[in-house]
DNA sequence: CGCCTCGTTGAAGGTGGTCAATTCGAGTGG
DNA sequence: CCACTCGAATTGACCACCTTCAACGAGGCG
């Protein structure tokens, strides 16, 4: 199995009570085997639409997710990236529609789970509901943290501290991640962050110019991580 | 009581399975008796600070909570604001301390949990875990609705979005609190959008023109919410 | 080769920031 | 009742970060 992610260890003792995970463990062989099919699904493919029925969730247990959000205006803002370990499509609306789409970033392997018997077992299963909470307050403190990070820094800040979140996650999400190159657009990285493609395009020259990460081979590789994160802090 | 606010009904059709919470039920008296204490606290008092270690978690019971980041370069924002009928103080960082500080919008009235009690509470009675489940559903979800709202719109229309998100909040609190009339300064609306105390007052002096709010009384007061939702939108 | 997506570059302009002075309003004390 | 104070709000002048529009280059794939 690749690396399990939210640990439940004694259910007083999980992540809303304590700091982050230490331990791994759930969402395991296990839990697995509840799932009703797979899918395989190449870079660029949908997993969901926004807007659509979601009787089916899944666990990602290779490759990257980006959950996309379409305004009234059609403007699309990225709202979180779902790596290895990840549930997704467990949110809904107030209508109880997908409150966002889900698009494959790389090569994706994709568990299925039938929605109500998912949430049957996180209430029959106690290290399966304390996982499935401790998963969703990661995605809160995620969002809030992505933000202030939206809301306060500069452009290039923007770039390095998001560079620098997703690096930290690739690597601790197992699941063949690799954790200096992260399988990103410039498209996608302003799609995040809120500014335009363009502008992403002159700031990525300059942090190139300047030695921090590099654009190869259509993904984005991190060189100096030090001076990213100390530009994220805001250096 | 007041109204209480997160619907269990069923384990099998809580806010994560189908849409939102439609009878109110839970964090009601029953689930009061469990309170160690209360507390009174008037407009701008702190709850609890960034960095701090929480033994206790808070349920707001009367009034308004702003949640409030510090980034590292000083710079603070606002990442959520929580009503009554929220959980406060439930969240932890990587280290185990409170992510952010909480501070009273309006005089408020706290029931204080003791931390640990309150999780093995969670895990005993389903009808708990359902309600905090999805309660921590809606933080999530409006914590993506505000990341759009801020990364994708324009000054006006974040401010009119967020206006109008607080007012329908506000209508479904109760709580004593009132809909139209939201405890909020210009400051703290800048906190919350990240844009500036100035460009703020610019923005309401237009809307105000166009007779769509006010402010009275050290309060925003909204006149014409048909339009200001169409301002939100887009329009 | 043609097409498409992705990335790059330039020029011009606007949204929103910065700095600083002033006013307003509520609370306090004389 | 008025003076004083302090935070919140307002206004003006200036300017820069980032957007917009447009054109072009590079790589992948039919």
């Amino acid at each position: 199995m690749d690396q399990p992610h939210y640990s439940h260890e004694s259910a007083e003792r999980g992540r809303a009570q304590r700091g982050r995970a230490a331990k791994a463990f759930e969402f395991d062989e296990e839990f697995d085997r509840h799932r009703v099919s797979e899918r395989l699904l190449a870079r660029g493919q949908r997993v969901f639409s926004q807007g659509q029925d979601l009787d089916c969730l899944y666990l990602v247990r290779r490759g990257w997710v980006a959950l996309e959000h379409v305004l009234p205006d059609g403007q699309r803002q990225i709202v979180d990236f779902a790596l290895p370990g990840a549930i997704i499509g467990h949110q809904l609306d107030a209508d109880g529609h997908a409150p966002h789409s889900a698009e494959c970033l790389s090569d994706c392997w994709l568990l299925l789970f039938n929605r109500s018997q998912f949430f049957e077992l996180v209430q029959s299963d106690p290290r399966v509901d304390a996982a499935y909470r401790n998963m969703v307050l990661d995605d809160l403190e995620r969002a809030h943290d992505q933000l202030s990070n939206v809301a306060r820094r500069s452009g290039a800040g923007k770039i390095a501290h998001l560079i620098i979140k997703l690096m930290d996650r690739a690597a601790g999400a197992g699941g063949g991640v690799d954790e200096t190159r992260l399988p990103l657009t410039q498209g996608q990285l302003a799609a995040a962050l809120g500014i335009t493609n363009v502008y992403v395009s002159r700031m990525v020259k300059s942090m190139r110019q300047d030695g921090l990460i590099a654009w190869r081979r259509g993904a984005l590789e991190v060189l100096d991580p030090k001076r990213l994160r100390a530009m994220a802090a805001g250096a």
